[in-house]
Parts: structure tokens; C-alpha cells; sequence
DNA sequence: AACCAGGACGTGA
DNA sequence: TCACGTCATGGT
């Protein structure tokens, strides 16, 4: 077995399965994990269904652009924001003005770079029409990068695209997999050459990286 | 009280 | 290409 998939097995036995991508909807719903650190309760783990809706996809691409460097409880607190000011939605955020959007977002930093990161994806999200984009679509777009590209195409669209982030960089660094200086797509390819491209699995793994990581620090 | 979080972009070499 | 500075709030 390859040193990827044993990680992955050791990984899921000590942890189980996360429920990715968190989301607000599931808030206190049965089903979801209560038990999750300091973050929205809205995991659902074991279960792939997700997201339902128009509505939980957006919502996830407003996270994975505004958890960009920030840690998960901000991104909460201004996700949070977003939908008590009844902005979680495309047209609103295209016509809301700046000074209302940042001042939503401003727990999850940046607030002046992600105010216009989310207006211009938002017009880029209506251009799709409930169409999948692809990859360069949405690296196209400014403001996401292959992480966040990865992240959207994955938990949002369900595409097997593994999704690389400090922690993956890290955990393969200690493991002596990669030396530094690996580019994203070198390390993304790693894994996407050893394993079946299984979005279920792409899902979980990644996952599993950050709870492992966070853990780590405990 | 520094340090870092589920990065991306602009710049200069 | 690539290394480095910038962006910003809130936890530990």
C-alpha cells in the first residue's frame, strides 16, 4: 500500500468521518456533529448529500473565500453576519455597498481584499447559471487561487479534485514525501495519481488533514 | 504578547 | 518562475 493511502486509513481510523464542508443550515439539526471545536456545528458526517441546495453552494463558496488564511471560527462569525443581514446571496452581494459587506465580513480579516473578492465572484457565480465551471473558470476568477478553486470544485460541484493546503504541505513535510519547494499542482498530483478519483474520499482526506493537524496543536 | 489561521495577489529580480 | 511584502481579525 502507498505511504498516501496507508495516511489516509490511519487517518479515518483514529478520526472517523468529518462531515466537510460545515454548514450554517445545520445548525443544532439532528445529525450533525455536536461535538466539533469552537466552529459552526453544521458537519454531517458520513453523509455526502451535501450541499442540497443553490443556497448551501453559495454558502460554501462564500467560505472557502473567506476562510482564505483565517482560521474557521472567523469565518463563523462573519458567515453568520452575512446571513442575519440577509446577504448570503448573489444579487445581494453585488448590490450591497462596500462599506456594508465589510463591515459584515470583518471578523474573518482581510475585510477589504474579501469585500471585493465576493462581489467579483459573485457576478462570476451568477454567470454560471447552476453550471459547473471548470478549474481555469475559476482561476480565471480574481481572488481565487487553486486552493479555493479545489475547495469550490470539491465540495461544492463534487469534482475529484484534491484540495492542498499548509496543513497537507506540512503533514508530507514531516513525512518526508515532499522537500519544500513542490509546487501545488506537484503535491495535488501526488495524490490524485494514487488514489481513484473518488470525491467521497477527496472529501474526507482533506479533511482529515486539518482535524489531524488542529489536533496537533492541542 | 507574539504568533498564526482551512491564501491570493502584486512586485521586483 | 520565485521569493517576499501586503492584507487584518481574533485564538492561544
Amino acid at each position: 500500500m502507498s505511504k498516501i493511502l496507508s495516511l489516509y486509513n490511519s487517518l479515518y481510523e483514529m478520526y472517523g468521518p468529518q462531515g466537510w464542508w460545515p454548514l450554517l443550515e445545520l445548525h443544532g439539526k439532528k445529525g450533525c456533529n455536536p461535538t466539533k471545536s469552537g466552529s459552526i456545528k453544521g458537519y454531517h458526517p458520513d453523509d455526502y448529500s451535501y450541499p442540497k441546495n443553490k443556497r448551501q453552494q453559495f454558502e460554501i463558496c462564500i467560505g472557502a473565500i473567506l476562510a482564505q488564511n483565517t482560521s474557521w471560527p472567523n469565518v463563523e462569525k462573519a458567515l453568520i453576519n452575512l446571513k442575519d443581514k440577509r446577504l448570503l446571496d448573489a444579487e445581494k452581494i453585488i448590490s450591497a455597498s462596500d462599506k456594508m459587506l465589510s463591515d459584515a465580513i470583518r471578523p474573518a480579516g482581510y475585510f477589504n481584499q474579501k469585500t471585493k473578492k465576493l462581489k467579483i465572484f459573485s457576478k462570476f457565480y451568477k454567470s454560471l447559471k447552476g453550471k459547473t465551471p471548470s478549474r481555469g473558470d475559476l482561476l480565471n476568477c480574481w481572488g481565487v487561487g487553486p486552493e479555493t478553486a479545489d475547495s469550490i470544485l470539491l465540495y461544492v460541484y463534487k469534482q475529484p479534485e484534491f484540495v492542498v493546503d499548509t496543513y497537507t504541505k506540512r503533514i508530507l513535510r514531516e513525512m518526508k514525501i515532499i522537500t519544500s519547494r513542490h509546487s501545488y499542482d506537484d503535491i495535488k498530483s501526488l495524490f490524485e495519481d494514487d488514489l481513484s478519483k473518488d470525491y467521497k474520499l477527496f472529501q474526507e482526506f482533506h479533511a482529515l488533514i486539518v482535524e489531524h493537524a488542529k489536533r496537533l496543536k492541542r
